[in-house]
DNA sequence: CGACCATTTGATATGGATCAAGCGATGTGG
DNA sequence: CCACATCGCTTGATCCATATCAAATGGTCG
């Protein structure tokens, strides 16, 4: 359903819009090529950019705004796979259709970028190919360290999601974050109320505030470090 | 530590020992050119082939026996990533470092290849490389599905472990367990008791039987497809 | 201002963990 | 060849962390 719209906007010319900075591990070399073939596309809060199953025919970069990916099991039961910042790579399968599907978070661009043309690209530069591979091996290396979080303590794994997302804020202490306490939920197998009480419990303790429900700020990393286990 | 008796184990020739059938997506084509460059190496049982952290210099591939990548939380708790049977590669990364511990499970034999040899035939060989991509791929679908696990009932997690060995076994109904109780209980992220009042209750439901504790029987697929959500 | 939605807080229920004991298979030394 | 120790597994009793159900609060937008 979204392919359509998808396959105009990628014959569009790029913007060439620069990310903000972002961890190595999550954009890579890899970019620079990326960043001239695609197309610039907006989405609304809470659209969904792909489906899991559709085709995965495109590859996507966030130049702003915020995306998860999630999967809904057959009651209802939904598992965030994860949240993806500006500069980051989401959507990237080595098979033929998407495992997960992906949403807007917030207001996003995303670049579009067809899957065929990066692959094409890796076949004549092994530098390109050596990247593709690379980052579908920082993905696997992140979705291991989360199948961690998922056997901790409601605490422990707030704890974890907080060092997480604090690790990829521009500023060190101050979180700002995109999401609502569900995706959180379904980003660490809880409910929403108990990550509602153990933000409260952390702010008790003094190992953080919480000055609007939004906002997290980090007052003693060494608390959580020690929770994380 | 290990590594020596690896090293002087990878100088000798490979004896080429086949490997029986396994899914596709476990193997690859890459495996006809790792057939003949490895050296297959006996490991006893609970031996460890590698430790998280340590370079990440070899790929492994198994020929008999059964192996478990797992980490180790400070505290003890342990989670097993994967387990891996005749056919499976594991320990390719992507980073420096493995990411896992991995260890025999039973007596094994596994095939020990270079990672630059692989690499650097992947440089000239574009199709190596995307063999390599698709590897790292599967494993990251595999992992993906993992989590899902994990958010599930106990009966859930029992359920799909058994439809996920049943799947992988030579008897489509029979599975021969390699694995412990505890094994099964780190994989599921439950304790050894649930695993295992877990199997009581689904024999009692005719579901399964248990002739021996290492051996299960599938009475009932429809019942466990229907768990499995 | 009032309606709505997200979040917090409170009260209670429950699935799985923990603690503890029993049991069967395997192996070992006398 | 048997008595006995050991180990892996099962079963039972109880506890507890988190889920569930319910209500109050607060922030946002028309």
């Amino acid at each position: 359903m979204l392919t359509a719209a998808i396959q105009s906007a990628s014959t569009r010319s790029a913007k060439g819009q620069g990310a903000r900075t972002v961890p190595a591990m999550r954009t890579g070399a890899l970019a620079s090529s990326i960043e001239m073939m695609g197309a610039p596309m907006p989405f609304a809060r809470n659209v969904e950019i792909y489906g899991e199953n559709e085709p995965a025919d495109y590859l996507y970069k966030v130049i702003s705004g915020t995306v998860r990916t999630y999967k809904v099991l057959n009651d209802g039961r939904r598992q965030i796979g994860s949240f993806y910042l500006p500069g980051d790579i989401f959507g990237l399968e080595a098979g033929d259709e998407h495992a997960y599907s992906a949403e807007a978070i917030t207001e996003a661009k995303v670049l579009v970028i067809k899957r065929s043309a990066v692959v094409g690209l890796a076949a004549r530069d092994n530098n390109v190919a050596r990247q593709l591979w690379s980052l579908t091996a920082s993905e696997l290396h992140r979705v291991q360290e989360h199948i961690l979080l998922l056997i901790k303590t409601a605490q422990e794994r707030v704890a974890g999601f907080l060092l997480e997302m604090a690790a990829r804020a521009p500023s060190g202490n101050e979180i700002d974050l995109p999401m609502s306490r569900q995706d959180i939920a379904d980003y660490l197998g809880l409910t929403i109320e108990t990550v509602s009480r153990t933000f409260t419990q952390l702010e008790n303790a003094a190992t953080i505030s919480v000055p609007t429900s939004r906002r997290i700020v980090l007052r003693n990393r060494a608390a959580l470090n020690r929770l994380n286990a």
